[in-house]
DNA sequence: GCGACAG
DNA sequence: ATCTTGTCGC
């Protein structure tokens, strides 16, 4: 089971607004912007096409919905494409939604359902940002360094940053570096992740937006972009995170009933 | 004061 | 995130 390595870091939502972004500073010093993980990226596969004799690693996924008050929490825990296990967890909100302070409305769910799972996984990717955040803390690199996991951060848009390039009308697999601006505690010019172009049509006039992919921790830039993409396949989300969307979708119509 | 902002 | 009808395409 995964289990909290660094309960001084966790996202206590009774905190300040200041105490709150000083705390985030601290879990940006202890992120790891480097590869650190247990096992070669190349292996990463959704398909049955894994190297012979490798067990390719197990992946974790993390989504919530709402309901409510509350927030519903999901896992779900695959191996090459097959899901074994997936957990939920349900939880009282304390805090609205602030860009820039997500981890302490939703960091809290997310340990909730880290305590019922068994598995280790050896990769997670959450919804929301990792370094691409005003203090290099987001909700992928503050649940990283808490648990001390290799995470990654899938986001929809765009929260700081600047693209060096634009971002529209991208091929299928290409990515445009997003470096950190003014904004942003980074050196300028730091590349804090990618925008990056999983799924796009073939032709015509329509255009799908890209994806916003930053290192959460054990992970670089590169890395987990490499990674997102290799759990992609025919959709714009990875793998793993529409299995966890889906899981907390149908946690939440259970509640609902 | 203005602008801008993951889920 | 959530709410929600309509529409395009396979």
């Amino acid at each position: 089971m995964v289990s909290v390595k660094r309960p001084d870091l966790l996202p206590d939502p009774g905190l300040s607004r200041e105490e709150m972004e000083s705390l985030q500073r601290e879990i940006a010093d202890e992120a790891v912007f480097e590869n650190d993980l247990s096992f070669d990226p190349a292996v990463i596969t959704e398909g049955p096409l894994s190297m012979p004799g490798e067990e390719p690693p197990l992946v974790a996924g993390v989504d919530q919905s709402f309901l409510d008050d509350r927030a519903i929490s999901a896992i779900v825990v695959s191996r090459g494409g097959e899901v074994v296990e997936q957990v939920y967890a349900v939880t009282d909100l304390s805090i609205p939604y602030i860009p820039g302070l997500l981890s302490f409305r939703e960091g809290g769910p997310i340990v909730d359902a880290f305590e019922e799972l068994s598995a280790e996984p050896d990769l997670v990717l959450f919804d929301g940002s990792g370094r691409i955040h005003f203090r290099e803390a987001g909700i992928a690199t503050h649940m990283g360094v808490v648990f001390d996991v290799p995470s990654v951060g899938v986001a929809k848009s765009l929260l700081c940053g600047t693209p060096v390039d634009a971002t529209d009308d991208l091929v299928e697999g290409a990515r445009v570096p997003i470096e950190s601006d003014a904004d942003v505690t980074a050196p300028n010019g730091t590349v804090i992740g990618h925008a990056v172009q999983t799924r796009q049509y073939e032709s015509g006039s329509q255009s799908i937006n890209p994806l916003i992919v930053s290192p959460g921790h054990r992970v670089d830039a590169d890395a987990a972009t490499d990674l997102v993409l290799a759990l992609t396949s025919g959709y714009k989300l990875p793998e793993p995170t529409r299995r966890a969307d889906a899981y907390a979708e149908e946690a939440k119509s259970l509640l609902d009933a």
